[in-house]
RNA sequence: GCCCUGGUGGCGGAAUCGGUAGACGCGCCGGACUUAAAAUCCGGUUGGGCUCAAACCCAGUGCCAGUUCAAGUCUGGCCCAGGGCACCA
């Protein structure tokens, strides 16, 4: 064995050994029972960064443990390899996006490599594929098929500096999610995905997720926005035929309504404009679209808006209140239309404040007994006032009573509203899944048949083009005939959303190399849902949401038979470095390249397991590195230091029979496994087991250092201790494992034995100690032998000389015996 | 503004059920080895009081109350930090 450990020299021998042998591929047949690991795979940007090599490696552990513990375990990895910055590097470099994207998935495998992930690269995938696209496109003509798939002229998102549109979920705070660049509306006609349909079921089906974090199925319920309340119809005065719904949560406010404000964008908004006020309501409603959206939705700006000159009938009370439009009405939400109640709804209540509307009190605050005008909105349930028949009644009992009314009325009725609107997937750029769709000017839009896909990306493009798809550019893409008709019709050019693309990839990587079907559906069902998925907290809603949309739907097509495909997700905290996050800018980026270098990938691993819990953030210290590669060093020294004194089939003796040493020995590796084991499965608890084998390297340490001659009976316990130490670290360090197991005599793989058991009872020790409390205070500690009686505690308490000192010439009032813990004398 | 999560030494973080607060590591200090240094091995390291030293005592898990024999852990109120949503009617 060498003198020093050197992974440099023994992480690539290994990691050529895994693959010649071929040692992570994954069977679909097993007697075993099956486990699917998966992490979020990447977008092939070019290198690994750190969030990388923490995802991998979590995953990677929980992979390798499962193994060991008997599991048929599917692990792949794959690439999200369409998207925007392919197409970015192909105009700047003039290089073309595929080969740009290629050329980066080469180098990060051979880095997925280089960290010694247990990947079975059988099942390697990359989403901009043709042979993966192609089920794309057949996934989508699903959608289509089942009229979830539509086109429709909308305002939508648009990103200038993507020059493409966006859905919702890729808005953050008016800035597009990718590039930050402010983001525009514009009135384009577009394709969406029906998710709205599904908003229940996947409202619902979050109380199944029992795997999840709390907090990341509140951020899905939350988006998703569900909110019960009621539609009233308000009659125009002044025009005969025309009503405006509103959709309230508050009906039993109705009786304060003192205005009604539609949306600027609101359809009809042209009929219900008087003569004399036309030129300056124009004049507002051409403002407000030409705000950008963050103005438009800060709650910090005031908020405008103007009378159209009309009046509507309050369907309750008969009242004749004027009609507005105001900028805070959005025309996405509810029926564009809101009715205005300053006294109960805050912004109304600045509404009405600034224009000098009039504020009618409906509801009282049961608190309150004063009479006082209203210096805000009150907006809690109460007690109702001024309301005709419904005077008197609790505001929560009013809401169904007036929604009754209306229902009986005929000028309302109850509803159920979702905040999610249907997902926008037109992208109007190159690199992505070209849509599956023929316009022709005879039949319409016309699906392209399944014996056409896929629908191949054409390479004669200007990718210099704004505003449209590149793809438009390609006469010989866009030119061809009407698969219904045979007369020449025209292609849609935009390509799909990169989160279509990345919905469906799990089921995938189980049947990769399917040229008939998109799965298999009976292979699919046996090895979904993924046991465990990993991944960062940023696809909180929109890739995992998405994905259990395609899932339902997926069912409900009869491609598959299950709800949701994710059993437990783990989202891991950031990398962080000085406490800020990597970044270029900042110039506080650390290279894992340089990092495998100089300490190897089992130091990386190591280290970036032991410093934080998985789903917290992780500060990377360079200390913290240079610790962690000092304790692998320390490890392969020890087993150097004894390894003629070990015996690799050694024996397992009688605890009964060994001398004290021994026997603590052999306790403590059993407590060694046990705690490590329970770390590992419950909550993935990386930390606290990196920190116990420490612990229990350190012991072997004291009674190696103790020892000058081995006898047989501590070669053996010794040689149970190591190689049950070597085990315990092998999912975590498993370059050094194997070769430590070779060392001592292992063949084939360390990776392909099984994970060692523990004896509860050989985990416990003999004598422990007994803290003792007088009055809740820790006075003394006594050694007592485990399973002592309480008498027997209290006896042995009572008898001790420093306890004696605290009770005599007092009265003890009360015991209280916690057994194997501690004993707490109160006296007075 | 609303919702969520978290606050423990110089630092990262431990602490099944309410039962020894500070495991393990980093850093720092000391000892051994060495001509010397590095590496290594061993030991110390919450603050304060007392002491030559130890023993011992007091305080201590963001703040203030409470429940309990016993609170980092439970309850109520507050402060601070981080995250999510944000004119959704």
């Amino acid at each position: 064995m060498r003198e020093q450990y050197i992974p440099q020299e023994i992480e690539r021998k290994w990691q050529k050994f895994w693959e010649e042998n071929n040692i992570y591929h994954t069977p679909n047949e097993s007697d075993k029972p099956k486990y699917y690991a998966l992490s979020m795979f990447p977008y092939p940007s070019g290198r690994l960064h750190m969030g990388h090599v923490r995802n991998y490696t979590i995953t990677d552990v929980i992979a390798r443990f499962k193994k060991l513990k008997g599991f048929n375990v599917l692990h792949p990895m794959g690439w999200d390899s369409f998207g925007l910055p392919a197409e970015n590097a192909a105009i700047q470099s003039g290089r073309n996006p595929a080969d740009w994207t290629l050329s980066n998935i080469d180098y990060m495998r051979d880095q997925l490599k280089t960290l010694g992930l247990s990947y079975d690269w059988n099942r390697e995938i990359a989403t901009c594929k043709p042979d993966y696209y192609k089920w794309t496109q057949w996934l989508f003509l699903e959608f289509y098929k089942a009229g979830l798939a539509y086109k429709k002229e909308a305002g939508v998102n648009w990103c200038p500096g993507c020059a493409t549109v966006l859905a919702n979920e890729q808005v953050e705070e008016g800035l597009c999610w990718r590039c930050s660049d402010t983001v525009e509306k514009k009135k384009l006609s577009q394709w969406f995905l029906k998710i709205t349909d599904y908003a229940e079921q996947l409202l619902q089906d979050l109380d199944k997720l029992q795997g999840w974090p709390e907090k990341v199925k509140l951020m899905q319920k939350n988006w998703i926005g569900k909110s019960y309340g009621t539609v009233l119809k308000f009659k125009v005065a002044e025009l005969d035929n025309i009503e405006i719904p509103v959709f309230t949560t508050r009906p039993d406010t109705v009786f304060g309504v003192t205005y009604l404000a539609i949306a600027p964008e609101y359809p009809l908004i042209d009929q219900l404009i008087t003569e004399e006020n036309k030129d300056k309501v124009y004049d507002y409603v051409e403002n407000a679209k030409r705000m950008s959206e963050i103005d438009r939705a800060s709650t910090e700006r005031e908020k405008t808006g103007i009378p159209l000159g009309t009046h509507v009938i309050n369907p309750l009370n008969g009242q004749k209140v004027p009609l507005w439009t105001g900028d805070y009405v959005l025309v996405e939400y509810g029926t564009g239309a809101v009715m205005g109640v300053p006294a109960h709804d805050v912004r109304d209540f600045d509404f009405a404040k600034k224009y000098e509307l009039p504020i009618v009190e409906v509801i009282k605050d049961p608190n309150k007994k004063e009479e006082a005008p209203l210096s805000e909105a009150y907006i809690e349930p109460g007690i109702m006032v001024n309301s005709g028949e419904f005077t008197d009644l609790e505001s929560e009992i009013g809401k169904q009573k007036i929604t009754q009314w209306a229902e009986q009325n005929d000028v309302g009725y109850g509803q159920v509203q979702y905040r999610l609107r249907d997902w926008l997937i037109s992208r109007q750029r190159y690199w992505g899944a070209p849509i599956p769709i023929i316009y022709c000017d005879e039949c319409g839009i016309v699906p392209v048949p399944d014996d056409q896909l896929p629908v191949l990306l054409p390479e004669d493009v200007d990718f210099k083009v704004q505003g449209k798809s590149p793809i438009a550019t390609s006469q010989t893409f866009v030119n061809t005939t009407c698969p219904k008709c045979n007369k020449p019709a025209k292609r849609e050019t935009d390509t799909m959303d990169t989160f279509i693309c990345s919905s469906w990839y799990y089921l995938r990587y189980i049947d990769p190399q399917n040229d008939q079907k998109v799965f298999n559906s009976n292979l699919v069902n046996h090895w979904m849902n993924v046991d465990q998925y990993v991944g960062g907290v940023e696809h909180a809603i929109l890739h995992l949401l998405y994905s259990r949309f395609f899932v339902k739907v997926l069912r409900d097509r009869g491609l598959l038979n299950f709800d949701e495909p994710f059993e437990n997700l783990l989202t891991q905290g950031m990398v962080l470095k000085d406490g800020a996050k990597m970044s270029k800018s900042k110039g506080n980026t650390v290279d894992p390249d340089e990092i495998f270098q100089n300490y190897g990938a089992d130091t990386a691993r190591l280290f970036i397991l032991s410093d934080s819990p998985p789903e917290r953030d992780l500060d990377w210290s360079d200390t913290g590195v240079e610790g962690c590669y000092k304790f692998l060093h320390r490890v392969w020294r020890l087993v150097k230091n004894t390894h003629e004194n070990l015996i690799f089939n050694y024996q397992d003796l009688n605890p009964a029979s060994l001398a004290k040493e021994n026997s603590d020995l052999l306790r403590e590796t059993h407590k060694a496994v046990k705690r490590i084991t329970l770390d590992i499965s419950n909550e993935f608890q990386f930390n606290t087991a990196v920190s116990k084998c420490r612990e229990f390297v350190n012991y072997i340490y004291d009674y190696v250092n103790k020892k000058e001659t081995y006898s047989d009976e501590d070669k053996n316990v010794l040689s149970k201790a190591i190689l049950t130490l070597i085990k315990l670290m092998s999912p975590i360090v498993p370059h050094m494992a194997e070769e430590i197991w070779h060392e001592l005599g292992g063949e084939g793989s360390i990776h392909l034995t099984n994970w060692p058991e523990y004896d509860d009872s050989l985990a416990i020790s003999e004598e422990i100690p007994i803290i003792v409390q007088i009055n809740g205070k820790v006075r003394e500690k006594l050694t007592m032998p485990v399973n002592s009686t309480n008498e027997n505690i209290e006896a042995t308490a009572k008898a001790n000389p420093k306890v004696q000192s605290y009770i005599q010439d007092k009265q003890i009032v009360k015991v209280i015996v916690v057994p194997n813990r501690l004993i707490n004398i109160v006296v007075k």
